[in-house]
DNA sequence: TAAAAATACTCCATAGGTATTTTAT
DNA sequence: ATAAAATACCTATGGAGTATTTTTA
């Protein structure tokens, strides 16, 4: 394999980081070596590449401008080993992804789309199931990497945070029960029609954790259906008045067609995260590729302001 | 600046010249230190990189491979330093060419199309005039980089073959003189009517001289006009039986118009060859980054066939 | 005072040079 | 016999580690 200049790969661990000692822990060297390599890199491109704040570390301008290329260096080098792999027949070309039902219908496809113009002797295989089983189907080697909505405790299992996700409140967009644009409270949630997904599913259990904090036990709520997919609720909701819960990565096309609205629910949110699973220690390349690529879609620039 | 990695210039020069000896002539290292960098790659890639036909040097498919992606590093560090340079004010950000007509018309725009494209930040100036000027300019430091269309003894001027130029015989499609497909003989070149340069260009010289190699004295050719630029040429073609011998570069459009048509003449070529020119030793980033995009888009790929 | 980055210093591996041998025409 | 690539061996520099100091919250 043909590796990316080290200095380089430093560089975007540490800015990814934000962190040098978190970095140097990943790259698996010493917390002066990514002092040495930041500073060299300082030198030859005659700028700070960090803005140090006291212990607080942001991307300058040129750290932001470097990241930027450093990554598309990255994608290459990324490639081009792929290219190799396939060559000599040590990789099928095939990358095997595992994922909840939410992230492999909504999050998955538009990443997909891309890495297939940049990836295109690339073929990927999608499973969906829950968490539980995205981690066993990796340890069974049925898929290469998985993606999660929730960390498990399974020590064999490697976590790293993909992408924030956020559970609202919706309704369709013209409910004549609340007032576009004004924030509901807590307890006009008992007086309007809920759906939701059936009891047991990990997206209930932490809405109830989130209605508990506001204090509202899940069952207070008016449940007027129950349904097994988050598509079925979309389409519920659209022709009744009833209220759900749901990721805004699930809505964004009705959000934009006006289908759909999100409803402001006073201290209310849910925030989620999104994580890549893959067993400890082994990540392939093609996997490792897949999510930098993921990862770099996902992740917004962080700059600091020039002095 | 931030540079490539050394293995991967010092492929990328060995893949140019197919030539270890005069790659570490370019790079002013040891011809071992080029055997051993290719070995290192080969050893990294496992796979041959170059076919060692005992003298001759081919790349192997995996080498094509390999070029490609170093381009492609090539290009990205290229612009990082640009952007470096462009930061700190160390260059306008502007790139100024000379060239001789032809190609400032007929080659020049369109690798500027792409180029804009990579580079939206940079601006372009173009000069034309004939080889002595675009020298003179270069001398001059009014322009960076100059493409002229033969080498003069200019000690202090380094050349770079480009890409390769051919007159041929053109008239227009419709023409009742000639048997479309159908090679003409030398002498019947008497017959017909021409139109060409003034006496003096230097196309006409490379014309002159090929003519006399298949026995043929330009004098003896019945010239009906003589026209300044290969534009007008082209639009008196059009509209008569005239014949002319035009750069291919130059008609590549009436071409796939149907408009012009190459006649094949028996035993005559006029091969010329386009050189990048610049002053002896000096050549900046940006012109370099420029020549090395436009080399990318005009060199066919060089193949060995594998065992 | 605790946590993270920078410095100082040491040591070893790597990479390139010189000299030479091998290979092929 | 010549020209080019490979090999052998040597040396020096660079880069990473450990230990320590500096900085700031």
């Amino acid at each position: 394999m043909i590796a990316i200049d080290f200095k380089i790969s430093v560089f975007i661990a540490a800015a990814r980081h934000l962190n040098f000692t978190k970095a140097a822990q990943e790259l698996n060297i010493s917390q002066p070596a990514i002092s040495k390599n930041i500073h060299e890199l300082e030198i030859q491109t005659r700028r700070n590449l960090f803005e140090r704040n006291g212990n607080r570390l942001m991307l300058t301008e040129t750290g932001q401008l470097l990241l930027n290329y450093a990554q598309q260096l990255q994608g290459i080098y990324d490639q081009l080993n792929e290219n190799l792999d396939i060559l000599d027949g040590r990789t099928a070309g095939e990358l095997r992804l595992g994922a909840s039902t939410t992230i492999s219908h909504y999050i998955i496809p538009e990443i997909l789309a891309d890495f297939h113009t940049q990836y295109p002797s690339i073929k990927i295989k999608t499973l969906h199931g829950n968490s539980r089983q995205v981690e066993e189907w990796l340890q069974q080697k049925e898929i290469d990497l998985g993606i999660v909505e929730g960390l498990s405790d399974n020590a064999s299992m490697k976590y790293e945070e993909f992408l924030k996700d956020e559970l609202v409140l919706v309704t369709r967009q013209r409910n004549p029960l609340i007032t576009v644009g004004k924030a509901v409270k807590p307890e006009q949630l008992k007086e309007v029609g809920f759906v939701l997904r059936e009891q047991g599913s990990g997206t209930n259990e932490v809405i109830r954790k989130a209605l508990m904090k506001i204090g509202i036990g899940l069952h207070e709520l008016n449940v007027k259906v129950v349904l097994a997919s988050t598509e079925s609720i979309k389409n519920f909701l659209l022709t009744t008045n009833c209220f759900s819960f749901l990721s805004v990565h699930a809505i964004t096309k009705e959000l934009k067609n006006d289908e759909l609205q999100i409803v402001e629910l006073n201290d209310f949110d849910i925030e989620r995260y999104f994580f890549f699973v893959h067993p400890q220690g082994v990540i392939g390349r093609l996997p490792d590729s897949f999510r930098r690529f993921a990862m770099k879609r996902h992740t917004p620039g962080r700059t600091a302001n020039l002095p």
